[in-house]
Parts: structure tokens; sequence; C-alpha cells
DNA sequence: GCGAATTATTTTATGCTTAAAGCATCCGGT
DNA sequence: ACCGGATGCTTTAAGCATAAAATAATTCGC
């Protein structure tokens, strides 16, 4: 039996698009994990944690914990507990939404603020440095390409 | 001041940087969580326990958890507990490792192998539809540039 | 206004994940 | 043969994450 014939009588592989997401994954962990690390061991702080104040940092006069969820793509469970424990290190507030009273806002202390300063400048280094090996062309392909793959992905999820 | 002055007396930005990486986690999130969600609603299994499976399904002869957690890049304890959950389910099952008492070997069984065949194959089939939107040419160039990335991420781990 | 449907958050149960400490086994140098 | 360091795994404590159910407030249609 030829290879023509196989490809007529078995379903489509598609072991191309497998070995692209799981170099994507691969990557991303890589570069994910190395990031957890280094904040932990700087500045004893978890990525989750840093993600939600970076959200919060973008919003002065605040944000609802619905719309943080939305942004960092996980669930209002979730978002629940990060707020308390940041809460419970004065890193952020809650402050009443006078104008929906189920929703409360949330937002960074003078002091998270300056904490976050420092972490994020850091971070913005490291990001350089895990990079580097690309050139500026490359970066804009890579961006390009990944912008694609997402609008693909969210087509795919309806 | 102009531009030139601020560049000389500032510390180099880059937020070209820190952008690609928002979202090279951001199309890697939507996709990976995408996944999950038909994992779960399709086969009632978890992300984590089918790239275990993944794992072993390379490997009849059986693999020590040491070298499945390198593998999956995470550390020894989840992939104990992962293990100890999949062996319940009877999809895989420990054995002896005569040449080294410390590193016990896991394989599937053949139950383990059947459900994962069935689960693969969807796998598959989504991944290619999550990627539809790339043509083979941008898969290609995505895929080095990941390689790329990857390089240059784990020369920056030293 | 009233009630039903929607929206925002919290709670609960379960599972994943890590770092660090601990135990068992193996290996190399003496 | 022994001992010290390395390796493989498990345990522990804490935190992260989800889905589903519960609670509370808002909005819309009538």
């Amino acid at each position: 039996m030829d290879a023509e014939t196989r490809a007529l009588e078995r379903p489509v592989d598609h072991k191309r698009e497998v070995r692209l997401w799981l170099r994507l994954l691969t990557c991303t962990t890589l570069i994910e994990n190395e990031i957890r690390r280094r904040l932990r061991r700087d500045f004893d702080v978890t990525l989750p944690r840093f993600d939600l104040m970076a959200q919060l940092e973008k919003a002065p006069d605040g944000m609802t914990l619905g719309e943080v969820s939305r942004r960092m793509m996980v669930s209002n469970g979730n978002v629940t507990g990060l707020v308390e424990r940041l809460a419970a290190q004065g890193l952020l507030e809650r402050a009443p939404n006078p104008s929906d009273r189920r929703a409360t806002l949330i937002r960074l202390t003078p002091e998270g603020r300056r904490n976050f300063a420092r972490m994020a400048r850091a971070h913005e280094g490291w990001v350089a440095e895990l990079f580097a090996g690309l050139s500026p062309p490359q970066g804009e392909t890579l961006m390009d390409l990944l912008a694609r793959a997402k609008h693909s992905a969210a087509a795919a999820c309806e």
C-alpha cells in the first residue's frame, strides 16, 4: 500500500500542528518557570501575585474582581483568594463601588505601587535577557505570528 | 529634553520584549485552557494526567519518575501525586527496577494505552483546529522562531 | 413596582504545583 | 569493605487553580 492510498483511507494526521503546539508550550513553560524562580528568589513573591499587581498598576482608579479575572484568564474564585493574600500583605485594598454594590473595586496601596515598581524594573530586564537571542525583526515576526495564532485559537473557541 | 537625551540618561527600556512575552503567554494560556476544557468535557481527564500518559506512551518499556519529571518540566513531588492518582484509576502501573532499587519504572496498562489512544486522536484534531488560521509556511516560521526563543531562554537560564 | 433573569462575588470540594526536608539506595575513592 | 556524596523518590506545608453551588445585588420586561 503506497503513501497515497494510505492518505485516502486514514484520517488526516496533524503531527505538524501538534509539534508546533508542544514547542509553543515548552518555550512558554521554560520562560515562565525561570521568571517564577527569579521573582521568588529576589522579591519573595509568586508569579500570580505579580501578575495581579501588574493588572492593577494599569488602573490607578481601581478595577473590579471580574475585570481582573477576565484579563488574567483565570477563574473568579481564584482572584478572590489572591486578593485576600495581597490585601493581608498590605499591597492592595478594597474599596466599595458606589455605583454597583455587588462589585468591589480593588487597587494598589502606595506601598503596593512602590513594591511593584521595583519588581517591574527587574522583570523587564529579565524578559529582555531571556529574549536576547532574537533580533528585532525576528521579534516582530514572532509577534505577528502569535497574533495570528491567537486569533485562530480564539475563533476555534467560538 | 529630546528623545536622544532621554535615551542616554535613562536605563534602556524593553517594552517590546515585554509585549512579546505577554503575547506568547496569552496565546499559550488561551490554547491550554481550551484543551483543558475539552479534555474534561469529553474524557473527564485533567491536562496533567493526559500529559503524563503522553510521555509514557512514548516509552513502552517504562520510564522512571525522574525522567518523566524532567520531560514534563515539573517537580518530582508533583509526579509522585499524578502517578498515585493514575495508578488508582488503573491507567498505569509501577514496576520495580531490577538495576536500581531507588528508581521505580512506570508504564501504561493496556487499558491506559487504549484510553490514551482515544484521547490522543481527539487532541490531535483539536490542536489542528486551533491552529487552522496559520498556513503551513507560517507554521514553519513560527516553529523556527520558537526554537530560537527556546535556545535564547535556555542560555539565559545558564 | 414586581418578579425573573442576569451579573458579581464568595464558598466548597478537589486537584495541581512547588520548595524544602527526609529516607533509601547507589557509586566512587580510599 | 567502608564512608561520604550523589541520586531517586516521597512527604509536608503552603499556595494556586478550577468547577459548581450559594449568596447578593442589579437590570429588564411587563
